[in-house]
RNA sequence: GCCGAUUUAGCUCAGCUGGUAGAGCAACUGAUUUGUAAUCAGUAGGUCGUCUGUUCGAAUCAGACAAUCGGCACCA
């Protein structure tokens, strides 16, 4: 079943959860649904005290699969506004449509479920409901009617279909497979961080494995900047609120900002984003043009008050690390900039196995600083920058920054979800609201442009893709530890402490388990630790001076001189050439 | 923040309609010296998320709060 006769399926799954809903939920009103990428889905206004669990899914399910047997024909009605007002006049959500689809002067269009339930709906459809062949409700969530905070929440129930039972399975089976990815469940299993949710929600605390793969995603992102022409700076973690105020950020994000008073009357502010800071280094001394571009990086700890609601792992904290940097150039500077760091981006993902990665342009929103010409100017030099290298995108009108446009690079999690990673917007704000300058070739003061961009965007985000996309099994290079010497029995404790030792020395992260177990069992322990090599011992290596290395994800053996297999890991355990 | 669900031992989870908690794994002790995903036995381990109420009695019922999970909204 190709992707569109999929998503009318999907689409018609939809009406038949609305009309089950109609049965089993008399005074409900449906407000809308459409077909999705996965699925479906549908949102209802339920009658008042009538609340709607995933425990009530398998009913509503019997239902809709009850109408299905009826094998009802499914048929288009084109009608005018006003009968059409008539046909649903208890259903605000619907007139809300019909308004709309008044002001666009299009026909409606409703679509009739056999003769006993119609709903307003461009279509297509299948042609009878036993056209779909495997339904299944997932969840069930509240979302805002025309997706806005200030209207009512709704009622949404999350479902899918398929064009066979069997590709339902498979689908349902896939979805276990990936949750089983969950860097959350990984994390623990690998002991590399946790959290501490009634003392510090959001916040993550990086055990020593989490915290090496952190430290040497850092490595790589500073050796890669060094070599790109950047220098790198630090700036406080907490200043004045009056700094904030200046930049424009308090006004606009102050409930967000963790900040307190002193003793001496002052308010500060624990830092959510670098920038300040950064503008602050540009402005000490007198900038030539000879100067830029200046790219200045920082890895900044930054903290937010996120919404509770959106704290989600690793993903989404209320403390977190970007790798940020600010480029301040002069506005003929500004597409080659862009060039290069969109480059940048996009090679660097390639180390990390992402070769496919989605990229937004984010237009100017309706809020919003800086003149017309202004937005002209930056979105086009970030779609130019997009096209010069054939880049494929999405535009995403009217989510730039207050400030300007930004081009997002979307990373998507083991289900699915999409994150954004890394980005690179342009600022038309703090170059004026902090005044800073550089001295052209003609003498005279002029403003410079000033980009921010971030790469991994922030590094336990990224951290968090990372180890989804793997599935825990990262490349030697990531790896926080990356051999286990495993002796078949303590006898061998001797030769697999020098094994251990000429390992160490070779720079390799490794350790022993001396453990009186069998090997079965440190294999299984260890591979479930998701460490790269083990390297069993036993008297036959002893007397050879070999080792037999099993690789993480496969049973193969093999066995090796020592030497031999140091030379071959640490080779293999180099980073990407930056 | 909003909607729904969940919160019991280090981890994964059981505990019916109220009568002061249970399993497997992990830990510890002992035995076992083992050739590629769990050797056996024993011991110990819990203010049942927090607080407040109802009750002779609360893991269980009610309320508030917090956190987590799935969404929505937000994301400088």
């Amino acid at each position: 079943m190709n992707q569109n006769d999929l998503s009318t399926m999907r689409h018609s799954a939809e009406h038949v959860l609305a009309e089950a809903m109609y049965h089993l939920y008399p005074g409900v009103k449906m407000a809308m649904g459409p077909a999705t990428k996965e699925g479906f889905y549908g949102d209802f206004d339920l009658p008042e005290g009538v609340v709607l669990s995933t425990e009530d899914l398998p009913k509503i399910e019997e239902e809709m699969n009850k109408i299905i047997a009826t094998r009802v024909p499914m048929t288009r009605k084109e009608l005018s506004v006003a009968e059409a007002r008539d046909l649903f006049k208890d259903n605000e959500y619907k007139q809300d449509w019909l308004n709309e689809i008044e002001a666009r002067g299009e026909k409606v269009s409703v679509y009739w479920t056999g003769d006993s339930f119609v709903d307003l709906c461009r279509g297509p459809h299948v042609s009878y409901v036993s056209d779909i062949k495997a339904v299944k409700l997932l969840s069930v969530a509240g979302a805002y009617w025309h997706g806005d905070s200030k209207n009512k929440m709704l009622t949404r129930v999350y479902g899918t279909a398929f064009g066979s039972k069997q590709e339902l399975q498979d689908y349902l089976t896939m979805l276990e497979e990936a949750k089983k990815r969950d860097h959350r469940k990984l994390g623990k299993e690998m002991d590399l961080f946790h959290f501490e949710p009634e003392y510090a929600p959001g916040s993550v605390f990086w055990h020593d494995k989490g915290y090496k793969i952190y430290r040497k995603l850092i490595e790589y992102m500073r050796k890669k900047q060094e070599k790109n022409g950047y220098i790198e700076v630090c700036t406080p973690a907490v200043m004045d609120r009056v700094l904030w105020e200046t930049s424009g950020h308090w006004q606009k994000y102050g409930e967000h900002n963790y900040s307190g008073k002193t003793e001496d009357g002052r308010v500060f502010c624990i830092k959510p984003m670098n920038c300040p800071g950064g503008v602050l280094i540009y402005g000490q001394g007198i900038k030539s043009y000879r100067d830029l571009p200046l790219r200045m990086a920082e890895f900044g700890k930054v903290h937010r008050y996120e919404a509770s609601g959106s704290l989600m792992g690793l993903m989404r904290v209320r403390e977190f690390t970007q790798d940020d940097a600010h480029i301040f150039c002069t506005p003929e500077q500004m597409e080659s900039e862009c060039i290069t760091t969109l480059k940048l981006i996009l090679d660097i993902y390639k180390d990390f196995g992402f070769e496919d990665v989605k990229i937004y342009l984010s237009t100017r929103p309706e809020k919003r600083i800086g003149s017309d010409e202004i937005w002209d100017l930056s979105e086009k030099a970030l779609a130019n920058a997009l096209k010069h290298n054939n880049y494929e995108f999405e535009i995403n009108e009217g989510e730039g920054a207050f400030y300007g446009p930004k081009l997002e690079f979307i990373l998507k999690d083991a289900i699915g979800r999409e994150w954004q990673c890394g980005t690179i917007q342009m600022d038309m704000n703090l170059p004026e609201r902090f005044d800073i300058s550089y001295i052209g070739e003609d003498g005279q003061r002029h403003r410079p442009v000033m980009l921010h961009r971030a790469l991994f965007g922030s590094i336990e985000r990224f951290l968090g893709i990372l180890i989804e996309n793997y599935a825990g099994k990262l490349p030697l290079w990531l790896s926080p530890q990356q051999v286990l010497v495993a002796p078949i029995t303590s006898e061998i404790n001797d030769y697999a402490e020098s094994v251990l030792q000429q390992l160490k020395d070779a720079g390799l992260s490794a350790q022993a388990d001396l453990s009186n177990e069998k090997i079965s069992y440190k294999i299984r322990e260890h591979s479930l630790e998701k460490i790269p090599v083990i390297m069993v011992v036993g008297a036959k290596e002893r007397e050879n001076g070999t080792v037999t290395i099993r690789r993480i994800g496969s049973e193969k053996q093999e066995t090796l001189p020592l030497k031999e297999c140091i030379d071959m890991l640490v080779k293999e355990a180099q980073m990407p050439k930056i």
